[in-house]
DNA sequence: GTCTATATTTTGATAGAC
DNA sequence: GTCTATCAAAATATAGAC
């Protein structure tokens, strides 16, 4: 991976100015979540990274390949972040919990989320993918989580891992919409509350 | 509201093809749901009411002002689909349960949280209104249904309601953001059931 | 590799005929 | 009220100099 030849990866000596190609994929980033995919123009991209117009065509073919770029970072980043969160230490609501509670930005909404509301991103086999990859990955971390909490007799057996933790991933998702509605995190809190308690109830007495 | 002077509202006389307001309105709503604001451009909007470029210009000041009368006119109609479910019959579990089980076209997700995912609907008091509105009013519903269940000996007294309330909203609109990712219902059904499960577990033995 | 023209299409709106 | 020009700006690329 690391050739000087191939390698045109970070190579973070010091705090340097990262490359062009990467500055357009953070802008790509930023923008997206901001503005989505039809709300984002090359020229917002290119002002937002302080690069030419030639450069952005040098490096990708078009919109669709750099925002596939920008897609696939955001989704491993988020990925990371999930993964820290659920391998934390503790009993399986505990992690959950601290997935569940874990310090958002919440009127942003989820970076990942938000290109399923776009129309051309969603009706494009290849920037959709991530997005499947994530988010199937997250119910999936989920729900070994919560299948371990059974073994361990910390949950009650009654439960169902790949339900719950479809419920799990969901409130999250749904919080950041019903926030936005209300320009507002109180909604995002409480919804995130409420399935805890729901979620509490299933500890087993001995356990908790 | 009925004067031949003033209403230009719908004179429902059979099935004759709605006035020209009328046809941008729903073309929008449409063009909405499927597109966003961003992505909705009025030359869209006319072509799809089958109408033409001054009749959109008579009737509203510009794209601003059609959206908010198909965004106030979506949010009332989710609004009243969310009423029957929640005030049919049965016990509070059972009312909950017909909201997040009524039929859905899932992989459309929500046209009234499709709207949170816009920068320039959030970002515009008015716009905003409606959405705040209508998921305002539906956690609010929901939290009457189940202090009214707990009333009733239904549902554990340990149950907030208020939270409870943000869950149940969030699960259904999360949801539409898993499965839109997953271009597959499964995960909005595994989300409900997982919901249903855990607020089965708050259901009173006497009662159930 | 990066930059500055240039080009084509679409957007969102206005003007004015009928 | 509805229609067809017309328009300035933006979106999305391409061309070609450096």
């Amino acid at each position: 991976m690391y050739s000087p030849i191939v390698s045109t990866q970070k190579r973070p000596s010091r705090q340097e100015r990262p490359g062009t190609r990467e500055r357009l994929v953070r802008s790509t980033q930023e923008l997206l979540w901001e503005r989505g995919y039809v709300g984002t123009s090359p020229k917002a991209i290119l002002e937002r990274a302080d690069v030419g117009q030639g450069s952005m065509y040098h490096h990708f073919t078009g919109k669709s390949e750099l925002a596939l770029a920008a897609i696939r970072r955001t989704a491993e980043e988020m990925k990371q972040t999930a993964e820290e969160c659920l391998t934390g230490p503790g009993t399986a609501y505990d992690r959950v919990a601290a997935y569940l509670l874990r310090e958002r930005e919440v009127l942003r909404g989820c970076p990942v989320g938000r290109m399923t509301q776009d129309r051309d991103v969603v009706h494009s086999p290849v920037l959709r993918q991530p997005l499947d990859e994530m988010f199937g990955w997250l119910r999936g971390r989920i729900a070994e989580v919560l299948a371990e909490g059974q073994r361990r007799g910390e949950l009650a057996a009654g439960l169902d891992p790949v339900a719950g933790a479809a419920t799990v991933a969901a409130v999250v998702q749904g919080g950041y919409v019903l926030a936005r509605a209300a320009d507002d995190t109180a909604p995002f809190d409480a919804a995130v509350q409420g399935v805890l308690a729901l979620l509490a109830a299933q500890v087993t007495p001995a356990a908790g």
